[in-house]
DNA sequence: GTGAAAGCGCTAACAG
DNA sequence: CTGTTAGCGCTTTCAC
């Protein structure tokens, strides 16, 4: 069968093509009695309207696109990335959107994409992960009209609209609860180099050991890459400065880095503590119980969606900046209850 | 400045709208003289053609889908949803495709993405990952006219298009491995239930200890669920069977199990040996070194696209299936040094 | 409350 | 090799 038109449709109800168009849009200007029988017509048939063509008329495509640099090059060796595409996701089955999928691998796709996402008619909008501070992309965007956030803080502000949690005060809150607990010698295993959060976390983490007296001892500050692996590496790296206590950045570092604490014959919490930093699903198992900082990740890409789905619809100024709560979660590997006894 | 259109360009540099058009499509039959002048002019007033008068007039939009169904739970949990993903972002770069990606959270998303995914014009063509045999999507795609493959083998072929490895010769080779080094006692921890794979590999392990002459020992079957506590927990309920040796059907549950095993004190490979499926690449970090059935995870993705975008093209018949090698990784789990000695 | 008509910006015959 | 001419299928004034 072919394919049938919004004509088609009309045709078999005996009204006009705008009529249908209406009810499809649930306008409110249409006789009861006809909404029913389009209704039932469209329910029959299995009329769908044709996307292009509304896109075209309407100037609206339903689609928002998600975009991830290059830099994020942990898209899947991270849980934190797949979970917050996920909350992005949500988002848009709530708001009856389409979700399109920006991976960036290398530099020549970096350059294929860009043309596909500017063009427009394809996307309402987009959401881009905050990379490197030489992501060039940010910038790009900067000055095309299409509506925008960006997930995480953007290395330059301009105006720019985005969404984060505040690190810099959790990263601090990780580390206080690590003072509080007596911890002589805490360490932290920061994120990769040149990113946002990572500068963040740190300055946290500084931040406390500062206010409650302490000094930065360099031997103590590993960096890590957010991997598994690179947390095993960099604990591996620490543990002969003797830390009796880690701030990881990431929770998957921190699993990394617990387990070359055990594979080196120490216990958790006993020889060393760790507080993480995400609560992916891994830090609440029976086998990690890591303390940690929760973001609501799946959150995070929900108000995204919402917050690009406003300036969709009300122009991108004021820019508007979202910060989202974080909250220790204590479970054991900070060993509060050691202190406790 | 208002958006440009073809007729600006056009106007500009002097010719039709058609001429602009055919540079635009890489059509050969241009003046090179013309051509140039016409890209110039593109290049000046960053002219980008609009999606939806292009797909609306050429009935190609470009966009092809990636659905992943409701049973699809693990997708942040387990590295292999994630990482197909990247295979099939890379495989749309490649081919200049934009990617839809469609996960289906709850039942009520689900009846608002059937809708989203048949209204033509939108999607070109559409991936879906194979589910439990009462998904009911992939039945509502073979019904619609929407060029489709599925990932992994469906549980009613039907013609239908899909591309998957063959799990069940794979899971017996990983079988093979631990009867030829001598494990008396080989368990295997299976995936959740009611899903293909699950099954593939469990006949896989049951082929594979016949054929040797060993008997099935139900006691040596657990079930798990892709994740990481789901395999930890399979193990525990494993132990008191005292296995010498367990084909996993997922890395990701070996990597728990693998825990649990630990925690119980005992070592590996030295009283448990360990074979995985898939190869995510925390196999191949330095402290797990799992021995285990590489999946070409990109491969998949990458194919699927192709398969995809030939099917578009050509039409669905003849159905095609797709087979990917698989490949015995040989690491430290599963023992074989020991055996050489 | 409903219909007619004018596009939305592009592709693709079809002439020339 | 290039221009003209129809649409693609829908939304949206604007009359009535």
């Amino acid at each position: 069968m072919a394919e049938l038109t919004l004509e088609d449709i009309a045709k078999k109800v005996g009204v006009s093509r705008s009529t249908v168009s209406r009810v499809i849009n649930g306008s409110l200007n249409v006789n009861s009695e006809i909404r029913r029988r389009v209704m039932d017509v469209i329910h029959e048939t299995g009329y769908h309207p044709n996307a292009a063509a509304r896109s075209l008329a309407s100037q609206r495509s339903g689609v928002i696109g998600l975009m991830l640099p290059r830099s994020v090059s942990s898209f899947f060796t991270d849980p934190f990335f797949p979970q917050l595409t996920q909350g992005v996701a949500y988002g848009c089955n709530k708001n009856d959107l389409t979700l399109s999928l920006y991976l960036v691998g290398n530099k020549e796709d970096e350059e294929k994409i860009y043309p596909r996402i500017s063009r427009r008619g394809l996307l309402d909008g987009i959401l881009i992960q905050a990379g490197q501070p030489d992501d060039r992309l940010i910038d790009y965007l900067d000055h095309s009209r299409v509506p925008n956030v960006i997930l995480g803080r953007p290395f330059v502000l301009n105006g720019a609209n985005y969404i984060d949690v505040d690190n810099i005060e959790a990263a601090a809150n990780a580390t206080r609860h690590l003072i509080k607990l007596g911890y002589e010698r805490i360490a932290t295993i920061t994120g990769t180099q040149n990113s946002a959060v990572t500068l963040d976390r740190l300055e946290g983490y500084t931040l406390a050991m500062k206010q409650a007296g302490r000094e930065i001892d360099d031997s103590l500050i590993v960096e890590g890459d957010f991997t598994e692996g690179g947390g095993y590496e960099a604990m591996q790296r620490l543990l002969p400065a003797r830390p009796d206590a880690v701030f990881s950045a990431s929770d998957i570092m921190a699993v990394g880095a617990m387990r070359a604490v055990q594979d080196a014959g120490l216990e958790i919490p006993g020889d060393i503590a760790f507080v993480g930093f995400d609560d992916i699903p891994m830090a609440s198992s029976a086998v990690i119980k890591l303390t940690t900082i929760r973001q609501p990740i799946l959150q995070f890409g929900i108000k995204a969606v919402e917050l690009l789905l406003d300036i969709i619809t009300n122009g991108k100024q004021p820019a508007r900046r979202v910060m989202l709560e974080t909250e220790l979660v204590i479970r054991e590997s900070c060993g509060c209850h050691k202190v406790n006894i």
